[in-house]
DNA sequence: TAGTTGGGTTTTTTT
DNA sequence: AACCCAACTA
């Protein structure tokens, strides 16, 4: 009896197959985070690898935490010799040792997405690109789309001959590279980038990586991009040995870069590569599955597969419809509080999933209302934070004061009484020498125009080179302190009266925790280590799941998690899938979507519930949506339907087509969702191809289905001024009426419920 | 220089 | 609704 007869047999084939290509097709909850330690554990044992031989490649730096112990657990020691990281720690570890050869200095930072922005910003100015027009977010993405294709600036200049927006974008691509490079500072693109950069102008250390990792493993290979693809290639081009693991249907990072392509074709550039499918789900319940698996279905490029179990029917996916989005999100919590009551569940075993961040805020104010113990993950990421970038910028300042960003970002904070014209001055004269910000801010004296501002800077300055003078012989933990009481940082936020002082004050100490922590566990800890593994932490990084506590995400942020509960809140046409993917012209947009829902459910074990609200207010307005076009790609058997705590009463379309209740608890899906039962997923013609309104649903053609998605609503009877009345607001009188993209946008000024705005087609107003 | 206010904008997802 | 920025005031 060995570990590896645990396995079934692809997985064992996979564990087997240890030289050579090898490509992984790994369905959702089919174990392969089980192959891949095993396949680890059994190089380790049976063949003679070196555990430093070893690279492999998670998602997450938790992922990768966590692969490690269990390889630990399977062979007891070696594992901490492996190197198991992300894509971007791995790069910027290897950067840490080699980039001076290309250029930088070794102690780099990292930007995250605000430093690039603020960079971006002042390119802008510099060129005179008015941000009106051509916005940074929109310059950002283009240069981010640039290095995950890796194309340089150069390159890129080169290809824009004639459209005068991408040359904009192109001059800001370049300049933006020149000031990272001034700052010595790199993006998260950067990192890939200059890795594959160094690897290409230096032979000689891309061989000897290419001898330390003869052997490499890829998870998550779906969402791979260009660049990522270059770097791996490379790494395995001696030795051949490699193995990607992925899924398809699990792809949810196009926006980011990703290139589904790099799995679709892994057969094609590596022809002797070793296919192996895992198509037995271990996770969840054969409803939960069989939806799934109807949902994806839909899609027409993936690759063929089908998810089976052995875990019996399980029980039914359970469907909550909602008048608005406070009664769903009532609903979450008084479920999951009954689930923990009569003991179905603990907190921890559940989770409630959502399209966007927002859509947690509201949950979470009903969970404190109602004291159910959460965890938000996302959103603002813990080290975005203003009071932590601040820190940060402390810290950057100490130990490399080549970053402009993080000393302009400090020096008057706390008050200094340096303001934005001595500011100006100083990057003025800075700028026309050469040097550093605060290389110029080291000479104030030189610098014409500053006046008595000249001794507050000349304060910072030596106060700055104190903490670094200390470092030393101080610890880590120490010169934090030092900087604490110093500065004054913290005075100014003790003494604050704001009211998020508080919350602001727990955050640094949260994050002298985790200085606290980085100095005990680290090898050899440094300053400049400390900020390189802060800078590439995500959020779902320090969820600790034995944490009594429900946890509120984003799909995306789940992927790769399973929980025995899983809620899918806010399926609404509009929301999930979202508004930008049913109106694109591309059909692929909405079947990364359609993944995107694959992934949501298939995190579920034993208990899948989807709902969805008629109405809820997004960005400061009211939106009325349809329920999410992939609800109705779950077949009717699957699924129960029923309006909690709406007794006796049944769920119909009403006139204005939304839903109301009245009559049973039980819900004929017909009614929902107003089609006639063949439309469930039939390969060939994907659901979205075809229209809505269909027969046997005729007393309901040009329902708000049908309109959201036919098209932009003829205009209405009505004009401003008109009185009109509807069916839940009562009369009112239009005040406003404007043509949008999709349908009219009508204002009205309602005498007893006040000023509502509403999509005309959805509203169903009648003229009086 | 610092703090306030009003107006305009808005990514859906993230290392 | 929430955020950011420019302009204004103390």
């Amino acid at each position: 009896m060995s570990i590896y007869d645990t396995l079934n047999n692809e997985q064992k084939e996979a564990v087997l197959q240890t030289e050579g290509p090898v490509l992984i097709l790994a369905g959702a909850g089919s174990g392969k985070t089980r192959v891949l330690t095993h396949r680890i554990a059994y190089m380790i044992d049976h063949c003679g690898v070196q555990p430093w031989n070893i690279l492999a490649i998670t998602f997450t730096n938790k992922a990768a935490g966590e692969m490690r112990q269990r390889v630990d657990d399977l062979i007891g020691t070696g594992s901490e010799q492996i190197w198991v990281s992300t894509f971007h720690s791995t790069c910027a570890k290897i950067l840490r040792r080699h980039i001076d050869r290309i250029g930088y200095d070794t102690n780099y930072t990292i930007y995250d997405t605000d430093d690039s922005k603020s960079v971006i910003k002042e390119v802008c100015k510099k060129l005179n690109i008015d941000t009106k027009q051509l916005k940074e977010r929109a310059i950002l993405s283009a240069i981010s789309s640039a290095k995950n294709e890796y194309i340089s600036p150069e390159e890129y200049r080169n290809s824009t001959e004639g459209d005068y927006m991408l040359q904009k974008i192109a001059a800001c691509y370049t300049e933006y590279q020149l000031a990272l490079r001034k700052n010595n500072a790199l993006d998260f693109d950067d990192l890939l980038v200059k890795t594959v950069e160094l690897f290409q102008t230096c032979p000689d250390v891309l061989e000897s990586f290419q001898e330390r990792f003869k052997y490499i493993m890829v998870d998550e290979y779906q969402d791979t991009n260009t660049v990522q693809f270059n770097f791996i290639e490379m790494l395995a081009r001696r030795y051949r040995n490699l193995c990607v693991v992925g899924d398809d249907d699990q792809s949810i990072y196009k926006f980011r870069g990703a290139n589904i392509r790099n799995i679709l074709d892994f057969e094609q550039v590596f022809p002797d590569a070793h296919v192996i499918k895992l198509e037995q789900n271990y996770r969840s319940t054969g409803r939960i599955l069989d939806g799934a698996n109807a949902v994806i279905g839909n899609n027409l490029h993936r690759k063929q597969k089908s998810l089976w179990t052995d875990k019996g029917n399980g029980s039914a996916i359970h469907l909550r419809a909602f008048d608005n989005a406070y009664e769903e999100a009532d609903f979450l919590v008084n479920d999951i509080r009954k689930k923990v009551r009569e003991k179905d569940a603990d907190y921890n075993d559940c989770a409630v999933l959502f399209r966007t961040n927002a859509q947690a805020r509201l949950v979470e104010e009903r969970m404190v209302l109602a004291g159910v113990p959460y965890n938000v993950v996302g959103g603002v990421n813990f080290y975005s934070r203003k009071e932590i970038k601040d820190v940060l910028a402390y810290l950057k300042t100490v130990d490399n004061a080549r970053d402009d960003l993080a000393v302009r970002r400090i020096i008057n904070v706390p008050k200094r009484g340096i303001g934005a014209t001595t500011i100006g001055r100083i990057q003025t004269y800075a700028d026309l020498n050469g040097m550093s910000f605060f290389g110029a801010m080291q000479v104030v004296d030189e610098i014409p125009g500053i006046g008595k501002a000249a001794e507050k800077i000349k304060a910072f300055v030596t106060m700055i080179l104190g903490f670094r003078s200390r470092g030393e012989m101080y610890t880590l933990e120490e010169q934090l302190q030092e900087i604490f009481d110093i500065s004054g940082y913290l005075d100014e936020l003790e003494n604050s009266d704001d009211d998020d002082a508080e919350d602001r004050l727990e955050n640094i100490d949260e994050f002298t925790n985790k200085l606290i922590a980085y100095e005990t566990e680290a090898d050899e800890p440094t300053l400049g280590g400390f900020l390189q593994e802060v800078a590439l932490v995500a959020d779902i990084d320090n969820v600790d799941g034995d944490d009594n506590k429900v946890l509120l995400m984003t799909m995306h942020a789940a992927k790769g998690l399973e929980f025995n509960h899983v809620y899918l809140a806010g399926m609404e046409d509009g929301l999930f899938p979202s508004y930008m993917t049913i109106m694109s012209d591309d059909p692929f947009e909405i079947e990364e979507e359609r993944r995107l829902a694959y992934v949501g459910m298939t995190r579920a074990k034993e208990d899948l519930t989807l709902t969805f609200a008629k109405c809820r207010m997004i960005r400061g307005e009211t939106q009325y949506n349809a329920p999410s076009r992939f609800l109705k790609e779950i077949p009717d058997n699957l699924m129960d339907n029923r309006v909690p705590g709406k007794k006796k009463e049944e769920v119909i379309f009403d006139e204005d087509r939304m839903f109301s209740f009245h009559g049973s608890p039980v819900v004929p899906r017909e009614q929902i969702f107003a089609r006639p039962k063949a439309t469930v997923t039939r390969r060939g013609t994907p659901e979205y191809a075809k229209p809505f309104a269909l027969k046997g649903a005729a007393g309901l053609a040009g329902s708000g289905i049908s309109k959201g998605v036919e098209g932009a609503g003829t205009a209405p009877d009505y004009v401003v001024g008109d009185r009109v009345s509807h069916i839940k607001y009562g009369e009112g009188q239009v005040t406003a009426l404007e043509k949008g993209e999709r349908d009219y946008k009508v204002t009205v000024m309602f005498d007893q419920c006040g000023q509502k705005i509403m999509y005309a087609a959805f509203a169903k107003l009648k003229k009086l």
